[in-house]
DNA sequence: CTTATGCTGTTATAATTCAAACAAACTTGT
DNA sequence: ACAAGTTTGTTTGAATTATAACAGCATAAG
């Protein structure tokens, strides 16, 4: 039940985001048969979040207020969209100056910054993901650089040993961190062996790094080691944090902001 | 010319209302065979204004390159969908097989063939450019690789030192190769210094070397020099070569293929 | 008047998708 | 641990759609 639920939040995602797309495109995408996306669109269909053709499904954006089952649309809506990490993500933004060079880390969260950056800011940036650089794409940022490499559908992510070259060359006045898992002893953790290397040269090719974290992230360690908490110099998470982290925290000179 | 330019804006009219639309549906509506709603649609998605799938099209909202979507005629008016450009590209998606691992080059000739790639073909495709990238982000491909570096919005392009590295390590089957100039003399040529170093890493991890030029190409001469002809294996056309330059070619031992 | 060109519709064949049924894998509750 | 109930993947024949090729028809130019 929980994996199925995830999966149509992440189908209703796609939709919404495209308009609509192949059974066999979703399929691929989620790495499911289409069978299984053809009993998930079955459902939207029934709760008249889309609309089924021949092939694929049209995502409904003039939503009927009073379906049967518009409960569960909104239900699913508000749950795409972790108001969590969307704080989070708006606090980040207002942290870039004009002028800035900013880096933005792999990331659920950071993506979320990259959402509430504003049009026609003069900023440099770097990413490495499909998702940010759509964001960047139609909002006139001065420059914009893409790690390349290969890429990898699932977390729409570029990785390559030369862009961790590119990176190097780079200097960054802000670097938006992500992490997997914040713990006092185990440091910054993150789940694939492969971002370790972007983010270790993030960090140091970055003047000031703001480290994005929700907080159900704190005391969790996951296999892939980053740095030591010390290496960041602000952190920005939701009010679930533990009056002892922020403690923690601060003792290490780190800026904490609650949002 | 005139009732379709009227019905081809119904069309898009009605796929925007909608967010898409199933053919047999548009064709009812619209009171006109699927076969001519067929041939609309496949306008308006090299026009990059809809994604076609199975049995149905998709507005693709906000994708729109220069100006809001609204006057979309302007676009049909201009209809640069070249027809030379988009014959050449068809006859080089037919030349990718299964297992291939292609490198697409920069150029509005060789982004043809990234449009008419088939779904789901298992092969690895290395490009440079945004809007390629855009085409095969949904195809499915087997490996998708992108030669990262800074954005230039203008020719939707990224550039780096670090995308020649990355090319430089790979293999490919085949490569698509583009041009601004064709001259015997003076062999292949391209307009900015920048590309030259990606074209030329191209060219030497590429097992088979594939031009894609249209005629107007020929005998031209642009300022960054690139390769001699003799560099490339097979050269794809239209019909408005002359019949010295093919005999020119293949007494070079390149095969040429006029479409 | 004839030719050329572009657009539309029809056909036949190929390719894709659908829907149902069954089996395997995973959850849940006792 | 066991059984009942979900969920998912695979297989099959049937239905739908895609593609290419050809023919009809209008319009415009010579």
């Amino acid at each position: 039940m929980q994996p199925k639920i995830e999966r149509l939040k992440q189908v209703v995602s796609i939709l919404r985001e495209r308009n609509g797309a192949a059974i066999k495109d979703l399929a691929g995408n989620l790495g499911v048969s289409e069978m299984t996306i053809r009993r998930d669109l079955e459902r939207l269909r029934l709760d008249n979040v889309i609309s089924l053709v021949h092939g694929a499904a049209i995502y409904k954006s003039g939503s009927s207020p009073n379906g049967p089952d518009a409960d569960y649309h909104v239900a699913i809506e508000e749950a795409v969209s972790n108001p969590e990490k969307e704080r989070i993500g708006k606090a980040a933004a207002r942290m870039v100056s004009p002028g800035d060079t900013i880096i933005i880390d792999i990331g659920t969260t950071t993506e979320m910054l990259a959402k509430h950056l504003l049009q026609n800011c003069p900023i440099t940036v770097l990413c490495f993901t499909m998702n940010v650089l759509a964001d960047l794409h139609r909002k006139n940022v001065d420059t914009l650089i893409l790690g390349g490499g290969y890429y990898h559908a699932s977390t729409q992510l570029f990785e390559s040993a030369e862009a961790v070259s590119l990176v190097r060359r780079i200097r960054a006045t802000k670097l938006f961190l992500s992490a997997a898992g914040v713990n006092r002893d185990m440091g910054l953790t993150t789940v694939n062996q492969y971002e370790v290397h972007i983010k270790q040269a993030c960090i140091e090719s970055s003047l000031k790094k703001i480290l994005l974290v929700d907080s159900k992230k704190f005391d969790q360690v996951r296999p892939a080691y980053v740095a030591p908490l010390n290496a960041v110099d602000v952190v920005i998470t939701d009010t679930g944090i533990s009056p002892a982290w922020i403690r923690v925290l601060e003792e290490m000179g780190i800026t904490v902001q609650v949002v």
